[in-house]
DNA sequence: ATGTTC
């Protein structure tokens, strides 16, 4: 039997409406109904499109009823408060104004109770990079970002450091092997416990991704993303790790929930569009009602997103210290683009959105990165109230990544990383140092915020992209 | 950030 792709002009003849449902069915029939006839296809369509209340459950067809009958129920456009509510910028002297901008959009949204913009800040989609929201009892999958749970996590090892400087082509090596970035993946992945989470097989979002999970686990994907060897030097007697003060070989990682995260978020921004309804300039901050079917799915795949990620960076730091031959003597983890329960100082319970932020609840271990040429940071949160309990990611973008292609060159970049005595595999024009800002003047943006344990500084790293750029002549 | 447009 001839089997062709409907298209969304057939879909329309059928009687759906302009909207998600339409992309929503075609992603049905691709995943259901391969190889069945036109026929079949179009008399089930039908069937869905005049009767949607009666798929809600279906496993097929499930995400086009509800898309079918949120299109028809739910119209009417919210309005934003007329005044914002107000909130502290920490080195507002180095953001960008559209970063403030998206802030102050947030600040005018019906749910949002308290937020915060972190020295790092730059324009993101929605919430800015760097921007901290507290709302009431609603999640926004634009406020999380689209790569949920991605954190960093370092382990420090008992390795003389002389190994670094004499042995940097077994590092290099080592990285090699037991990393992969951008579309590669491991031809063997390693099992974790997350994958054989029910809720796998509970939502149907999820069971279309388990596959790519299962595929992508223990790599680090692109962008920003890192693994890298290096230095850390503990500063103080009195330290989490009882370690002694002094130098330790590191490894050190940031990446996310790669697929996964990534089909999370675009599902769920999509359905809360569809669902709360807001003016042009915030319709990316749609958000979700933790009372809804809809609120709590997101709510659970979120946090199965945020533990596969950091399955993700325990398979890259095992690998590796196997690779070393030891034993970590201590982990340190912390994400970011993620939502958490909390309280307010009046313990009502609140929903802290951190896109790009470190949590700094007081005692509250993280790791707050610099760049490849310059030193990261082992923080431990003061917890204060201003910054809802929170510091900046990182050291934050000054040049966008088509500004940098523009504006820098490679015989430049590779000098300076060079000069630095960084070794580097992979990376690219738009994650040279100089895109970002100096981490130490950031730092110093957040001293009411954070006090520093430890500096940590890159010497062997590996990025996504072209092998030949990082290459040191 | 992402098998980078339903």
């Amino acid at each position: 039997m001839a089997t062709r792709k409907l298209s969304g002009k057939d879909l329309r003849k059928l009687g759906f409406p302009e909207g998600r449902a339409i992309g929503e069915a075609i992603k049905a029939m691709d995943e259901h109904y391969k190889g069945k006839s036109i026929l079949h296809k179009k008399a089930m369509l039908k069937k869905v499109v005049e009767n949607p209340g009666l798929y809600l459950k279906h496993e097929a067809w499930g995400p086009v009823a509800m898309a079918l009958i949120i299109k028809t129920e739910h119209n009417e456009t919210l309005a934003l408060r007329e005044k914002r509510i107000p909130y502290h910028i920490y080195g507002a002297d180095g953001i960008e104004q559209g970063a403030i901008n998206q802030m102050e959009i947030a600040m005018k949204l019906p749910v949002t109770k308290y937020g915060a913009l972190m020295p790092d800040a730059h324009q993101g989609y929605g919430l800015p990079i760097g921007g901290v929201l507290a709302t009431e009892n609603a999640v926004i999958p634009y406020g999380v970002g689209v790569d949920i749970g991605c954190r960093m996590c370092m382990t420090m090892y008992d390795i003389p450091l002389a190994f670094v400087h004499q042995n940097t082509d077994e590092l290099k090596d080592m990285l090699m092997e037991n990393t992969k970035f951008g579309q590669a993946v491991f031809k063997r992945p390693k099992d974790h416990e997350v994958l054989d989470r029910g809720l796998f097989n509970e939502i149907n979002i999820l069971k279309s991704l388990k596959d790519t999970a299962w595929k992508q686990i223990g790599s680090s994907g692109g962008g920003n993303h890192f693994v890298e060897f290096g230095i850390t030097e503990i500063h103080s007697e009195i330290n989490e790790f009882n370690l002694p003060v002094g130098k330790y070989l590191s490894v050190l990682s940031h990446s996310g929930s790669r697929g996964l995260g990534a089909n999370i978020a675009r599902h769920y921004t999509k359905l809360a569009m569809d669902m709360t309804k807001l003016p042009g300039e915030a319709k990316h901050l749609a958000w979700l009602d933790l009372d809804t079917e809809a609120g709590q799915e997101y709510w659970q795949a979120m946090n199965l997103a945020g533990d596969y990620a950091s399955a993700c960076h325990h398979q890259i730091h095992d690998r590796l210290a196997a690779a070393l031959g030891e034993q970590p003597l201590a982990l340190i983890e912390n994400h970011h683009n993620f939502a958490w329960k909390e309280r307010d100082a009046d313990g009502n319970e609140i929903i802290v959105h951190r896109k790009g932020a470190t949590p700094a609840g007081e005692g509250v271990l993280g790791i707050i990165p610099g760049s490849m040429t310059s030193p990261g940071f082992i923080v431990k949160g003061k917890g204060n109230v201003d910054s809802i309990n929170s510091a900046s990611h990182g050291a934050g973008r000054v040049l966008s990544r088509t500004k940098a292609k523009q504006t820098l060159s490679k015989k430049e970049v590779k000098k300076h990383i060079k000069k630095a005595g960084v070794t580097l595999i992979g990376s690219g024009l738009d994650e040279a140092p100089q895109v970002y800002k100096n981490i130490h003047e950031v730092m110093a943006k957040q001293t009411d915020l954070i006090d520093v344990l430890g500096t940590f500084e890159p010497k062997v790293v590996r990025m996504c992209g072209d092998e030949r750029f990082g290459e040191v002549d």
